[in-house]
DNA sequence: AATTTTAAGGTCAATGTTAGTCAAGATGTA
DNA sequence: TACATCTTGACTAACATTGACCTTAAAATT
């Protein structure tokens, strides 16, 4: 038993994995949380739980009589969006936890695997623990250290 | 009479070793513990000391409802049985240049390929350029540290 | 054309359910 | 003894779900 906003996240992705082109899906909310058995406002957890951009959607949406939620998966297929998307989602400082879920969702994007995830776990937990233990440094300078070691590995896949 | 870490430890890998395909597991804290008879948190305990990126292992979690702890193994080996080998490739000291001719030959051997060396040569690179320009070490300094580092990686791959 | 009505979607705060953190104390070990 | 490792529990943070109330856009009415 797993939880709804997991298997309505599975379903849209259902949606887009059909749309063989494009990969753009429109939802009426009332409905798809209808079908669901929910509340309409759990739609919306859903999509900014689940569908941000650093795990590669765009959500637009409209009001009112024919009003909708449009979901975009993108491609970020040439090197120059890729390497500012990077830029974008990794900012300037970042927390032990929010490299790890960053890694993660990279890792569900399929940008990088496992091993990858490992190595880049370890070499940012070395930095991490020599900035902590040796040089005394905030746990904000840390936080810069890390999501600049981040970016830069980022960046070198990127164009790889 | 072996310490509770000890025994959980081993359960878990038990579980592990029990997935034939993929090494990963999925735990609920409170059920572990309970089934341990000991406070949730003794499980954070375990997953620190004992299964930490460097002896190979990936955990990622999930709190609030269905919430869970995921633990995936990628080297079953035992770091611990190569660690003597890898000290004595690595040694305690390495200039740049030494660093990359050994990550080049790693690859050579088929050990890693070329994204993950691209990977490991940023991170040291990184490492070693904070260390001159923001912390003025040694050169000396810097070469322990980027052995320090490397080490540490190639043993979470549990390398030859 | 301006106003009202209707039909969408959005926001936010309350609540329940997990997992994480931290530091003090207990235990083991050299 | 001194140091490291383990154990515990009080407190904190994150995630999921729900519903009351708000905003916007199109259609209908005046």
């Amino acid at each position: 038993m797993t939880n709804l906003t997991t298997v309505i996240e599975r379903h849209i992705n259902e949606l887009l994995d059909a749309e063989s082109s494009e990969a753009v899906v429109s939802l009426r909310r009332k409905e798809l949380a209808k079908s669901f058995g929910c509340v309409p406002s759990q739609i919306n957890y859903v999509l900014r739980s689940r569908f941000t951009p650093e795990k590669g959607y765009l959500v637009q949406s409209q009001r009112g009589g024919h009003g909708y939620i449009r979901i975009v998966r993108l491609s970020y297929e040439n090197p120059e969006s890729r390497l500012e998307h990077i830029n974008e989602i990794v900012g300037e400082f970042l927390s032990e936890q929010e490299c790890k879920k960053l890694l993660i969702a990279f890792q569900e994007r399929g940008l990088i695997n496992a091993r990858e995830r490992l190595i880049i776990e370890v070499a940012l937990r070395r930095a991490d623990d020599l900035g902590r233990t040796e040089f005394d440094l905030s746990p904000y300078k840390r936080g810069v250290i890390q999501a600049d070691m981040l970016k830069r590995i980022l960046r070198s896949l990127a164009l790889a």
